[in-house]
DNA sequence: TACAGGGTCATGTCGGTTCT
DNA sequence: AGAACCGACATGACCCTGTA
């Protein structure tokens, strides 16, 4: 529990946003030294030679690397030699709750793609560098789809292990989820959750919100009712069962599972086992 | 077991203050 | 300047009851 847990709850929150994509080979004179960008910058490299700084590391990235530099960090780029940068490029914004995700995220600035990964970033490249030159009404929902099928490929070509949560902020987070799921039998209240920070009740709600996007009270129900369709699923349990489970009172436990899901508690348990044989 | 209406009180927001 | 706290007030989560 914890880490991956989060990055799930990251991944489903995300807001992502596609300002630019393109395909060129830059001029000698490609450079800007230390600017702070808002926006977020993917390239995937074809060929050529340069260098990048993103928060005072160097880097020389070549032929087959894919190259994140997040918004909000001090960052420098620069040709080196006559053989410039032919490179796909993308300036995207990606924010969970009111945070980018690679504030939350320490992950590999530059990441060297196997030649199957490579030919698949590429396809991906040309499809949204085509939806973003089209500029057709659906283009807005094709754009995030392409972008998001990059950005799965480059977070699952590092792996978990590669990924580190940063600071102290994820910490804290991991502590509460963790003590929402071991008490996900119970009703919790804000002061209790609070305490376990030792922060105030109102500024531990309005600091979970700045992270995950939504108030502890409505993550902890989300999960309580994650819970509860499993429990419909794969046991015998009665209606009241589940929702003494999950901490809920029967007959609310029924309404709110209706509002998440469209079902009622035992409408779900019949339609999806019906699906399943 | 589902659904609706109504009441209560915990939760969430906002604006200002204090602390480090 | 940013983190944390506090009080007032609006909102919504939750419970209870009745009906089908």
């Amino acid at each position: 529990m914890g880490k991956e847990e989060l990055l799930q709850h990251y991944f489903s929150h995300l807001n992502l946003d596609v300002q630019e994509a393109n395909y060129t080979k830059c001029p000698k004179t490609w450079r800007e030294i230390n600017f702070v960008p808002s926006f977020n910058r993917l390239y995937l490299i074809e060929q050529g030679e340069g260098e990048i700084q993103v928060g005072g590391q160097r880097y020389c990235p070549s032929a087959h690397d894919l190259v994140i530099m997040p918004a909000q960090v001090k960052q420098s780029y620069t040709t080196i030699s006559d053989a410039t940068y032919l490179k796909y490029w993308v300036h995207f914004t990606a924010v969970v709750g009111e945070r980018s995700l690679f504030q939350l995220l320490d992950t590999p600035v530059v990441l060297h793609l196997t030649a199957d990964a490579f030919i698949h970033a590429q396809h991906k490249m040309q499809e949204l560098r085509k939806i973003h030159m089209e500029r057709a009404w659906t283009s807005p929902l094709r754009k995030r789809a392409a972008m998001l099928q990059l950005l799965e490929l480059y977070f699952s070509c590092i792996g978990l292990q590669q990924i580190q949560l940063r600071s102290k902020d994820a910490d804290k987070l991991n502590v509460i989820i963790a003590y929402m799921a071991e008490h996900i039998d119970q009703r919790i209240t804000v002061q209790e959750l609070a305490r376990q920070l030792h922060l105030h009740p109102n500024y531990f709600i309005t600091y979970f919100r700045e992270h995950m996007g939504e108030s502890p009270i409505q993550y902890m129900n989300k999960m309580k009712l994650e819970h509860a369709k499993q429990l419909l699923l794969t046991g015998e349990l009665h209606i009241h069962e589940v929702a003494e489970r999950v901490g809920m009172d029967a007959y609310y436990f029924s309404r709110q599972f209706k509002e998440f899901t469209g079902f009622s508690p035992s409408g779900y348990r019949a339609s999806h086992r019906a699906e399943g044989k």
